[in-house]
DNA sequence: CAGCATCCAAAAGGATACTG
DNA sequence: CAGTATCCTTTTGGATGCTG
């Protein structure tokens, strides 16, 4: 996604940098990792540890999680706090940068529950077959 | 991202389907592959032609335009409409569907613009060698 | 508990060539 | 112009086993 300034009309000269390859919003956050988003939304309501992650994020896996949390913790957005307990008891949770994020995606969220139910009719009527 | 219900503590009961696979957002919208966020967006402004878009996505390939939005077609969020002259003229535009998914992905966008070196910063200082 | 390393299967997606 | 088909590389991410 665009990160440039607003899109000018396409076909324009005006279109500036708007597009180029390096402001696609994947270089800037990862949302196209399949759990980046799921982890910042649960994150927005309290510091979680690991474990506790891994549950509310049914079905991720241990690898998938420790990556995608260095990630976030390296763009500053999660902070990882570590207390040297045995076992170690490790928290993570979002930077006022990250809940900015968090916050600027929950429009979407909400979009997707709201309307799963009709891309979903869409999209099964657009599967079934054509019989007269 | 989750699509159920809002998330109760995790660790509570509660989780209800929050986070079930099924419910993931990748499966409603494909907010990972890399182009639909962008095509949404460029289509917010006025419809778009196959060459406008790819045009204005500058570095897309034929397959994955045509393919992304074949998807966003069949999802309800685009119609494409076929003026049959010779070359044919196919134009792409946002349902009020689409346009509503495209509208709550806008603070979304705004944030990487306003932030995008904020987390560019972040990671330049955590990948630079911690040298005394 | 909180992870890292390794291996492997599947999915994403670019390049190229071709079509109506 | 607006695609489709095929090939092939890269990325993603799950499974498994091990560590402090």
């Amino acid at each position: 996604m665009a990160v440039g300034p607003q899109l000018q009309h396409p076909g324009a000269e005006g279109m500036g940098d708007a597009f180029h390859p390096e402001c696609v919003w994947r270089d800037v956050i990862d949302l196209s990792s399949r759990w980046t988003g799921p982890i910042l939304h649960v994150l927005r309501e309290r510091p979680l540890r690991f474990f506790e992650l891994q549950t509310a994020l049914e079905g991720i896996s241990d690898k998938m999680l420790s990556q995608t949390l260095r990630t976030l913790v390296r763009d500053g957005l999660v902070t990882r706090t570590v207390e040297p307990t045995t076992p170690p008891r490790v928290t993570y949770e979002l930077t006022t940068l990250g809940h900015s994020l968090a916050d600027s995606l929950a429009p979407f969220i909400a979009w997707v529950r709201r309307h799963a139910t009709d891309v979903l009719a869409a999209r099964r009527r657009h599967d079934e077959p054509q019989s007269g």
